[in-house]
DNA sequence: TGTACATCAGTGAACGCGCGTTCACTGATGTAC
DNA sequence: TGTACATCAGTGAACGCGCGTTCACTGATGTAC
């Protein structure tokens, strides 16, 4: 049965979108094609239509997320931007939260593609900037809050140094940035 | 052919070490149970000689690796220690570097066995520091500097921003180690 | 110390299973007249 | 506008493959006498 060209554009970038948060979940492994296209409401079969390989999602996937946040981000300030990014909720989320902080480890062993796509998302996120001194601050500050997030999800669910490193580090990251921002 | 007890507990710990090499380098769900054995000079029926599954394995391995890093930061200064940890040769070398930096990601999708291993090897880390501010510090530049090789690392090779990440948090966390250490 | 037997680390074939990908088919959509 | 045909998004069975794990077997080691 085939479907409207806008249906059929509409359910791609539902695809992209399920598989973006799914990968976020459970990492590039722990989704199948299958599991993904069940979860957005198609059978396995179709997915070729639409890309011509699982590394190609998985790059589109990125992008689509890393575009999605930084949606997010925008008009909240950094230092409001840093505070809800260490939070409880962001770290126990990962579906709903930052593609870097869920994918920058399995990103480091996935193609080309997909480290160009994680590469451009960052400088997208950067691309605001006025000063390179802000520049500095601001990658030192992201690479230091995904350390944060990435370090407190390999700890037991509910153990208090996963708290304790997300406190920490919230402490001595937002602070800085509070007096930068007004 | 059966092997001396001795020998038997020396494959066995070869076994090991060869495992938290390749996770680091290939991620847990890279590296399969015959890839191991072959790689430490095995046939890979003989695993379930020595371990129960490979989950029990990849805690052990963690473990081990996260022991080994210690051993290796021992007597270099905390402010030597990073200035090493957030180096072009850490980032481009996961399977000699540290396991927290290769594998966090990785963790946060494992059984909860894997998780506190992490969290232990962690806790040791921490365990020879004096005060609580200390420990605070050192939390704060540990999450810090894994950020920092994580997200250098989900970069394309050779690209700028890589080496940028690195030299950037280099500079922010290396700079007060110094006063604090001597 | 020497002999007979039990143990068990290591081997390699085999298991069921889920993976990414392919393919013949369907039938509503889009198009040519 | 109405009709005939081509297109192609989505279906579901099937493919080969590598995975984690099991198992019958081997033969040197460890042990009992």
């Amino acid at each position: 049965m085939k479907v409207t060209k806008a249906q059929a554009q509409a359910n791609r970038a539902h695809i992209v979108e399920t598989a973006s948060r799914l990968f976020r979940e459970r990492g590039y492994d722990g989704v199948s094609v299958a599991d993904l296209m069940a979860e957005a409401g198609f059978t396995h079969g179709g997915f070729y239509k639409h890309f011509g390989s699982k590394a190609d999602l998985m790059a589109e996937a990125a992008a689509c997320g890393l575009a999605q946040s930084l949606e997010n981000s925008a008009g909240k300030g950094i230092a409001g931007f840093f505070d809800q990014y260490l939070s409880r909720q962001h770290r126990d989320a990962p579906g709903a939260g930052c593609t870097m902080a869920a994918l920058c480890g399995d990103a480091a062993r996935q193609p080309e593609e997909v480290k160009a796509a994680f590469a451009q998302g960052l400088e997208n996120l950067l691309a605001g900037v006025e000063s390179p001194q802000m520049r500095e601050k601001l990658i030192d500050s992201m690479a230091h809050a995904i350390g944060a997030i990435v370090l407190s999800r390999a700890c037991p669910d509910d153990s208090a140094l996963a708290d304790e490193i997300i406190e920490v580090c919230r402490k001595e990251i937002v602070g800085p940035w509070k007096h930068e921002d007004l």
